[in-house]
DNA sequence: GCCAACGTTGGC
DNA sequence: GCCAACGTTGGC
């Protein structure tokens, strides 16, 4: 069983939408990307998601989601009227693909993305590399289970033991 | 709104 | 196959 994380759009689709679905399930359609498709071709009913909030105020990780059905053809891509409608695939030969996702349960809070920057056992992940932009990648099962622990713990815990860099008294921008 | 980083496209 | 231009992602 492996372990995964899905960003998403909250404004778009997020927990809020996931949660008023019927059976919580909905299929995530819509990726674009080659390495984010393979990931998902790589996923097995069974294996579990972290559910991101991407491009929003506060970037987080909000809930688990399960997969519960492995990769089959995404029909948005041949349906014009789609955002993304891709002339070069076609119900004969489908080039993107999608996974069915079903909450498991909503996080205890919110694990922000700023909280998991101050954590040293991430600073391998994946999500946190410079550059990042993939929609769909992996973790690792050893930052799975921490991040799971930080669910119980205060969130500014840690923040404070490890203050990013010293405040300055001036509040105007940096140049 | 800005911008760094990266993927894709298309000319050659 | 190279690579510049362009578009997108996504944090800040």
């Amino acid at each position: 069983m492996n372990y995964w994380l899905m960003k998403t759009e909250p404004a778009t689709f997020g927990l809020e939408h996931l949660k008023k679905r019927p059976r919580q399930t909905e299929h995530w359609d819509g990726v674009r990307n080659f390495q984010a498709r393979n990931f998902m071709r790589a996923m097995a009913v069974g294996d579990q998601a972290f559910f991101y909030h991407s491009s929003t105020a506060v970037p987080a990780i909000v809930a688990i989601v399960d997969i519960v059905r492995a990769a089959y053809p995404d029909p948005s891509a041949w349906d014009r009227t789609s955002d993304h409608f891709d002339a070069k695939s076609t119900p004969e030969k489908p080039i993107w693909s999608m996974v069915d996702v079903r909450l498991a349960r909503a996080l205890k809070r919110p694990i922000t993305l700023a909280e998991l920057k101050t954590h040293a056992p991430l600073a391998d992940m994946r999500l946190l590399a410079r550059g990042n932009r993939l929609s769909v990648m992996p973790v690792a099962p050893k930052h799975w289970k921490f991040i799971l622990s930080l669910e119980t713990k205060p969130p500014n815990d840690e923040v404070e033991k490890n203050p990013r860099r010293p405040q300055t008294a001036n509040k105007s921008k940096e140049r």
